[in-house]
DNA sequence: CTGTCTGCAAACTTTTTGCATATAG
DNA sequence: CTATATGCAAAAAGTTTGCAGACAG
């Protein structure tokens, strides 16, 4: 029950997907949409496991396998349409490509996107209790980025 | 090879699992005293996961099990007494207590801490590339303050 | 057409659990 | 003593893989 045009969005998708050289499938497209649908319900971003991405595409797409949901996801998130969250439990992923923190709640565990001008004070006139805070940089190593390349061995 | 005194380190040690109700096991100061020793090897911080600590700690303790190596490491961890490190793969631990960040390479993987004086451009400096940067923010939301304390249901 | 992608089911890795026993306090 | 912690082994949870066939480009 929530489709758009059905014609520009698909083809923007399509674009995204050629841009980093995979294909516009049925099983991408089904996966993709289970974020805006959660999106519109949600009224704020979802941050779906991969179980609960399956779960969603398959009312889409009976014929939709786990596998796929797994590779697609990480191939999304690789590819920049989707963020990838790690944390206690499943890997969680997110329709949220813009610059942003995450706040998880000890007790209900539910992820909150915190944009990146609210930090700890803004977070706690909000209502936050923030206990603690972990920032995580990913990239190359001195060692790494010193090496032309992982070619050889 | 290698304890420090075996007296008041020890005491000390009793001493931080008593403050939190956590008894003193001699597996629980074997997997504790793992980080001390690679930290010394090292010269620098280790992030082991359970199964390297299970390993190391084994060495001193051959009857140790997996789970108690499991259930050990989350509770140092939520005593404050190790910091708990999610990403891909494994769950690592350090005995960096102190407030860091962490830095992991895309290509050997290999995780360092980044003092918090030390941001993105000074690291630059330091030869090292960062490609993504992930603040994970945890506590209570504005929900679960409000809510006196998880008793009822 | 051709190479990427998919489905299936099984393997693999990482973590948790149940229960009888051992032990710290 | 008594409740907590442990060991064992099995299961749950989460993710990856191999291979034959389907489909996008």
């Amino acid at each position: 029950m929530a489709s758009h045009s059905t014609t520009t969005a698909d083809l923007g998708f399509a674009q995204m997907l050629r841009a980093h050289g995979l294909r516009a499938t049925a099983q991408r497209r089904a996966i993709y949409s289970v974020f805006a649908d959660a999106a519109r319900a949600d009224a704020s971003n979802a941050h779906l496991s991969a179980e609960e991405v399956f779960q969603q595409a398959r009312v889409q797409l009976p014929e939709l396998s786990r596998a796929t949901v797994y590779n697609a996801l990480g191939e999304l998130a690789e590819a920049g349409l989707l963020g990838l969250v790690e944390g206690p439990g499943p890997r969680r992923f997110d329709a949220n490509v813009s610059a942003h923190h995450h706040f998880r709640c000890r007790i209900c565990q539910e992820l909150q996107d915190v944009e990146l001008d609210s930090v700890e004070v803004t977070l706690r006139e909000r209502g936050f209790q923030v206990e603690s805070s972990h920032v995580m940089l990913e990239g190359l190593c001195p060692g790494c980025a010193a090496r032309p390349s992982p070619a050889g061995a």
